[in-house]
DNA sequence: ATCAGTTGTTGGCACTGCCAACATCGACAG
DNA sequence: CTGTCGATGTTGGCAGTGCCAACAACTGAT
């Protein structure tokens, strides 16, 4: 099997250096699930079907606003997930500069799919650490992005 | 000042996305540092000096193999690199088509630069957190990254 | 001489994140 | 009523990291 890299000590022994592969590890296994679950959707489709379903109807801005996606990339997904027929995008009679986005039950039913794949992630992420590390580690990583006026 | 996104529950809740948004924090502050530095490098390039400083003189295939960058990539840093006169590519005379690549004692320099910057954006990352709990989370990375066989 | 593997280069793609410019619409001040 | 400003959505593009294919040149084994 491949051998992983050895990087220089003062790359490996910075925690950036961990917290970057720690993610890449992460971020590989998500776009695996995404992949394997076979409707060529990705993060972004994930957060967005999300907040839809959490929060109900919205405009594009306040998607974006809401998951932290540019507007522009909101837009180009929110067409991807549409020509799914996962969500329908509809004129605001109040605002005809706005468009209401809804989650459709086709949207839905993806939505729990792929939440049994990133369920699946997680697992696979965190099984080398014991429940009481797990629950440390979120606990850790929750007071590292706590200070948001950094 | 700006409110930060509010994503759904589901998507808040999973270890992945804190990894994700612990990597963005991180990575931010990192690209913040160096483009703070002025000289115009990077990740990559400070890898690969951080390799040919402690290693020595490589190849371009064992740089490539020893930092786990793409070798594709490692020939386009390096040619910034080397437009920098931070690195010196020679052709092996032993074997014609490998080139040996040495750090130059500029490129040491801007080395020691960038260990400091890069040394701050630790200490920016991990600022919420005590000695204890830094020391637990570096513990716990490594732990999550030591089972390369997955 | 031939073949397989290695090395380095070029060109390209995917994904996430981000930005500018533009057209359209609505609210508001004058 | 008109002009201005801000919001909304769209289009086009860029940056950085990661990755891949194809190719030419070279090496070593047969």
């Amino acid at each position: 099997m491949e051998h992983p890299p050895n990087p220089p000590a003062r790359v490996a022994n910075r925690p950036t250096w961990l917290i970057s592969r720690t993610f890449a590890r992460s971020a590989g296994l998500l776009a695996a699930g995404f992949e394997a679950s076979g409707r060529g959707l990705r993060s972004y489709h994930y957060r967005l079907l999300a907040a839809l379903e959490e929060f109900g109807p919205a405009s594009q801005a306040d998607l974006g606003r809401g998951t932290g996606i540019d507007r522009s990339d909101v837009t180009a997904a929110l067409s991807e997930l549409e020509s799914r027929g996962l969500v329908v995008r509809s004129t605001d009679p109040k605002h005809k500069r706005r468009n209401i986005v809804t989650i459709t039950p086709a949207g839905v039913a993806q939505l729990l799919e792929l939440d049994q794949v990133i369920d699946d992630v997680q697992e696979q992420v965190l099984s080398p650490l014991t429940e009481a590390q797990r629950r440390q580690f979120i606990t850790l990583m929750t007071k590292l992005l706590a200070d948001e006026t950094r």
